[in-house]
DNA sequence: ATTCTAATTGATAATAATTATTGTTAGCGG
DNA sequence: CCGCTAACAATAATTATTATCAATTAGAAT
């Protein structure tokens, strides 16, 4: 049975205040801060396991640990070639794309994401 | 000045002919056949640097290790969270999507990539 | 064709990211 | 409150990738 832990409570927590897509080695830092003693592979695991229950979200971007995120609703990414900062692109979830991968090949899709990639507003001054 | 060595033939040659988007490793093993002494770092330096010329394509998906892909026409993937196999989907590549998200943020979009997940079909047996 | 030289290579060391191991601790049902 | 077991901390091990650097070599210049 899962339990409610507080290493768990703090885990999550953090990464709910966290707004930039914080990666297992940032929330490490940052629950450090609460709790002392916590392990990074306990912050592993947790992180890995609030993902899977759906309580935050897994985010897999190019040329970069993996990242995490706990806004609720669906959005996607946008990813600078130049500088590597992310930022969240809302343009509202497309079911219809999970629907046709679905027919076209018999899969379950449960979701999917989306990576823009290319050059952000900032670094695209004087080029 | 770009010099045209026979290990990039080799490397470039060796994804071209690889299906299962092959990651870095896979390529390692394979060019090995051809050239025994060619080394790992060869491998990862030429093959991003095929990449960022667009020779050829790197794909990320969650949990696995970069990936590569030959494969000129671009196009989508599924991965089965059960097995990790990973597909592609071949949905034809939707440029309405850049454009929004370049009117909406700002940004010079080059591309995206959509990574779907679930269960492939097998996976889907016997549950 | 020979020489020059800067790009590229191979080998290996270093670093980064993640996972596994092992012994300890603490939630929770009884 | 007790005991069982999931979850824990600490750290070792593994995996993935990048950096270093002397030796080599492709392509330009002679």
């Amino acid at each position: 049975m899962k339990r409610d832990t507080i290493q768990r409570r703090i885990i999550a927590g953090a990464v709910r205040r966290m707004r930039r897509h914080p990666t297992a080695e940032d929330v490490y830092v940052e629950v450090q801060k609460e709790h002392h003693s916590i392990s990074k592979a306990t912050v592993y695991r947790n992180l890995h396991e609030l993902a899977e229950e759906g309580e935050i979200r897994a985010v897999f971007l190019p040329d970069s640990p993996e990242r995490f995120d706990a806004r609720t609703p669906h959005h996607y990414h946008f990813r600078c070639r130049r500088c590597g900062e992310v930022f969240d692109v809302d343009m509202g979830y497309l079911p219809g794309l999970d629907k046709a991968a679905a027919d076209m090949y018999g899969f379950r899709v449960d979701d999917h994401d989306i990576v823009f990639q290319g050059r952000c507003p900032a670094c695209q001054e004087g080029e």
